[in-house]
DNA sequence: GTGCTGCATGGGC
DNA sequence: GGCCCATGCAGCA
């Protein structure tokens, strides 16, 4: 610790003995922001004639060329920090050079250099208030900061955050692995080269962490990879090298990770940081606002919200940048509302953000704002606000193909970024699966794990896995890793808005329709179908459940031929497969063997982007035509919906008059098994609404087939019923009892393990009338029936629930009575919920064939 | 009737 | 109390 200047009767030069003169003259501004360096007048004037560094550090290290002029300056002291501007390609700049630089080339939204200068050297005082304004506060435009940011922070993964942002529960418990960090003390560095860590425990509100003590190269040294950075803090800096210490919690070292990955670029940061590290230096002793503003308001209304930190990950930062060299810098993040994800297509921005990194706009129309998706596909925005109290809304606008593209919904996140040197903008996104694994986001990203993504991999809590095909879901084991900032009380889905709650509890549902599903249906793996002949036509029938497909998009190509897309599971981009070719589902361009071209992630989309814009607003609109031709056609019928017990766990809920459409960009409504020359019941018949409808009293095969083999059905259910009853004879029975077809009935021998979804075409012939009255019963579910139900469990809950004995739907046709949600979890087994249950299946079963166009 | 556009409203921070 | 922003909604094409 130097003798503070006040203190001492000699110049403030060591190198000069002068002694001050009174009062003394002042020279640049101390460390500690608020003194001087009390000088001679020798020294003085050499200070304000610019020549104080020449005079005295001229053999000392640290002097750079001038990129324009060549002149040198010296950049390792405190003395001439402010007499030199960084450049965003590396190097400095001269003040004078730079202020014509910044004249010629002044671009507010994307700077060029990084100024390190006062205006005046005589006026020190002005020193943090400039360099304040210069990360982002003030009058200086936001979108000054990145540069600065990214010019100085070496900041390997995930938002930084400002030292009273970590406490204890945050350090165990929410900052994810090398998102700690501790600011580092410049000032010790510039005095000492060290680059020492401040405690956190320094800090005033007692927070705690890492404490290392690191030479000032082993930053980059300990890096696990290279970090590319535009301009390496190599030469101390003024109090703006604030540079982060991370860990990786996987071997404790110090380090930054990321090929690409350029420093975090929140630009409220650069404030926040460097306003709270003078304060928090100097707080020991001095507990002042050394920014010029109280503490509290470093988190104020100019802060960009930790909710929009970007917390893009390594994985994704590859992903965007692939094989190229270009930096990335994340620039925000938002979690999708449901607004955002709906069909308006307009992405609401948060203003800062949008003011910071976008580019400055006067009118509200805006302008077109190209991003290219972490595909490659490059999209055309157009950026835009609306005056709002005195304010501004900023929106992207025509957003609604790009984040169907990426099959986004409200919940999940979309990250923005920008691609260096090109100045691209790139939007990525996280599903919710991999953003809310916690708290009341839990549940319903354990349903989208169940549903399109593996659930309870390996814990790694540093690294995130893919979770569909295009997004990714954290692999934490404690579901707490990407939910950091959520977790807190004002996390944007926390309490920031109920409406988004709620629909984030309906994601509990996986939305789906009922087309949908059938159209995701495939036959079992390993399935050996078991096939009977009736009466000259053959009947397939399966042992296990179908299971669920890719979904995929058909289209007519221009010859004519009807083709498929479908989307790689690892890369994203669709490729085109016949319209008959059956996928598992899961699928990958290596399996993509009739178009060895494109049997690789690394082959180029045949689709542009505007072509795939175009089909999926046909397969929405299809879709969309198709629930509401359906819906007419079957208005009269539908009460209720089918039991999809072949969907395993999976429950479908019924929801009459509202469309969802969640998936119906991907869901075919392709026959999943209808194969040329088959004749099964159902590829004997044409599709759905697209023959002529059998009348009740047709005695074709098809029709003849499906009435017997409901009798049949109807027989084994009474027979097991009766077999049932006698067993459990004194037994209370249950409050709903399944009305049974007429015991005359003969019995289907080939009746093995059919679909009860054949028994729905019986009621239409007559033969089911008791099971009519039943499907108008009062059931609290009525119009909705739970696909949960496994026959065989419900058999064993309840003897009179016996929901026909098969629990194979071959999954042809398009039969679906109306749309339906798939939920996940299975109702509370209360028996409401399990006579509920039991009505419905039988209710359901009887209400929905799989030969849809028998009437 | 439907979808789009621009603004208004109001809850939450 | 002011600002942000999700969403509602009227007007229009």
């Amino acid at each position: 610790m130097s003798v503070p200047a006040a203190l001492s009767r000699s110049c403030y030069n060591p190198q000069c003995k002068e002694p001050k003169p009174e009062p003394p003259r002042k020279g640049w501004r101390l460390r500690n922001g608020d003194c001087y360096a009390e000088l001679c007048d020798r020294c003085a004037s050499l200070f304000e004639e610019g020549k104080f560094c020449e005079t005295f550090h001229s053999k000392a290290s640290g002097w750079r060329d001038c990129e324009s002029c060549g002149k040198q300056v010296h950049c390792g002291c405190i003395v001439s920090a402010h007499s030199f501007a960084l450049l965003d390609p590396g190097g400095i700049e001269c003040v004078a050079c730079n202020r014509k630089s910044t004249l010629l080339t002044a671009s507010p939204a994307w700077p060029t250099s990084i100024l390190f200068n006062a205006s005046s050297p005589d006026k020190p005082k002005d020193h943090p208030a400039k360099l304040n304004q210069l990360a982002g506060s003030g009058p200086v435009p936001w979108r000054q900061a990145p540069a600065l940011f990214n010019s100085c922070i070496p900041r390997p993964d995930l938002q930084p955050r400002s030292p009273y942002e970590i406490d204890g529960s945050i350090i165990s418990d929410r900052l994810m692995p090398r998102e700690r960090y501790t600011p580092i003390d410049f000032p010790e560095r510039l005095t000492n080269g060290n680059m020492k860590h401040v405690p956190i425990e320094k800090f005033e509100n007692g927070n705690s962490g890492l404490k290392t003590e690191e030479p000032q190269n082993s930053f980059m040294n300990n890096s696990q990879q290279p970090v590319s950075l535009k301009e390496e803090p190599s030469t101390p800096q003024f109090g703006l090298s604030t540079a982060y210490a991370f860990t990786n919690e996987t071997n404790g070292h110090l380090g930054v990770t990321g090929p690409h990955f350029r420093p975090a670029p929140p630009p409220t940061l650069a404030k926040h940081f460097y306003g709270n590290m003078l304060y928090e230096i100097n707080s020991s002793g001095e507990n002042q606002i050394r920014n010029g503003r109280p503490r509290g308001d470093a988190r104020g209304k100019n802060q960009l919200l930790p909710r929009y930190w970007p917390r893009i990950t390594d994985q994704e930062l590859q992903q965007i940048s692939g094989e190229s060299n270009s930096v990335i810098t994340p620039l925000f993040e938002k979690m999708l509302s449901a607004s955002d994800a709906g069909k308006i297509g307009r992405l609401v921005l948060p203003k800062k953000c949008a003011e910071a990194y976008f580019p400055q706009i006067s009118q509200p129309e805006g302008l077109p704002l190209k991003v290219q998706d972490a595909k490659g596909s490059e999209w055309t925005f157009q950026f835009r606000f609306w005056p709002n109290n005195n304010s501004r809304m900023y929106v992207l606008e025509g957003v609604t193909p790009c984040i169907q593209s990426m099959q986004l919904q409200a919940g999940d996140i979309v990250t923005f970024s920008r691609l260096e040197p090109e100045g691209k903008l790139i939007m990525g996104f996280r599903k919710a699966s991999a953003a809310q694994p916690s708290d009341q986001e839990n549940e319903a990203g354990k349903v989208f794990n169940g549903v399109s993504g593996p659930v309870g991999e390996a814990a790694d809590p540093s690294s995130w896995s893919k979770t569909d095909k295009s997004g990714y879901v954290a692999k934490d084991g404690h579901g707490t890793k990407a939910s950091l900032p959520r977790r807190r009380k004002n996390s944007t889905l926390g309490s920031r808005s109920k409406r988004l709650r709620i629909d984030r509890e309906d994601l509990i549902e996986l939305k789906l329709t009922w087309q949908e599903a059938q159209g995701l249906l495939r036959p079992p793996p390993n399935h050996v179908p078991s096939v009977v002949v009736i009466e000259g036509f053959e009947f397939e029938e399966y042992e296990d459940a179908p299971v669920l497909g890719k979904p995929t998009i058909i289209a007519t190509e221009n010859g004519g031929e009807k083709i498929q897309w479908v989307q790689c599971e690892d890369c994203s981009k669709w490729r085109k497969l016949p319209a008959d070719y059956l996928l598992p589902s899961k699928w990958t361009c290596a399996e993509n063997k009739l178009d060895p071209e494109r049997s690789s992630c690394s082959a180029a989309q045949e689709l542009t982007s505007e072509e795939l814009e175009d089909l999926l607003r046909s397969s929405n609109t299809a879709s969309s035509d198709k629930m509401k031709a359906h819906k007419e056609e079957n208005a009269p019928n539908v009460e209720a919906l089918e039991g999809l017990d072949t969907l395993a766990n999976l429950a479908i809920l019924g929801e009459e008059g509202e469309a969802t459409q969640t998936l119906s960009s991907q869901a075919t409504t392709k026959h999943p098994r209808h194969r040329p020359g088959c004749s099964c019941i159902v590829c004997i018949q044409p599709p759905s609404g697209k023959g002529p409808k059998h009348k009740q009293t047709c005695t074709c095969n098809v029709c003849l087939t499906v009435k017997r083999r409901f009798r049949t059905l109807m027989m084994r259910r009474e027979r097991k019923q009766s077999e049932k009853e006698a067993e459990s004879s004194g037994k209370k029975q249950p409050s709903q009892v399944m009305p049974l077809p007429n015991k005359s009935q003969e019995e289907d021998p080939t009746l093995s393990n059919s679909s009860p979804s054949l028994k729905r075409a019986m009621e239409h012939d007559g033969s089911s009338e008791e099971h009519n009255r039943s499907k108008t019963s009062d059931s609290p579910f009525k119009g909705q029936f739970d696909l949960n139900i496994q026959p065989e469990r419900e058999e064993e809950m309840s003897p009179c629930s016996d929901s026909g004995g098969g629990t194979a739907v071959k999954p042809h046709g398009e039969g679906g009575a109306t749309e339906g949600h798939v939920q996940l979890h299975p109702p509370p087994p209360s028996d409401e919920n399990q006579n509920s249950s039991v009505d419905k299946t039988t209710s359901n079963s009887l209400q929905e064939a799989e030969v849809p166009s028998i009437t």
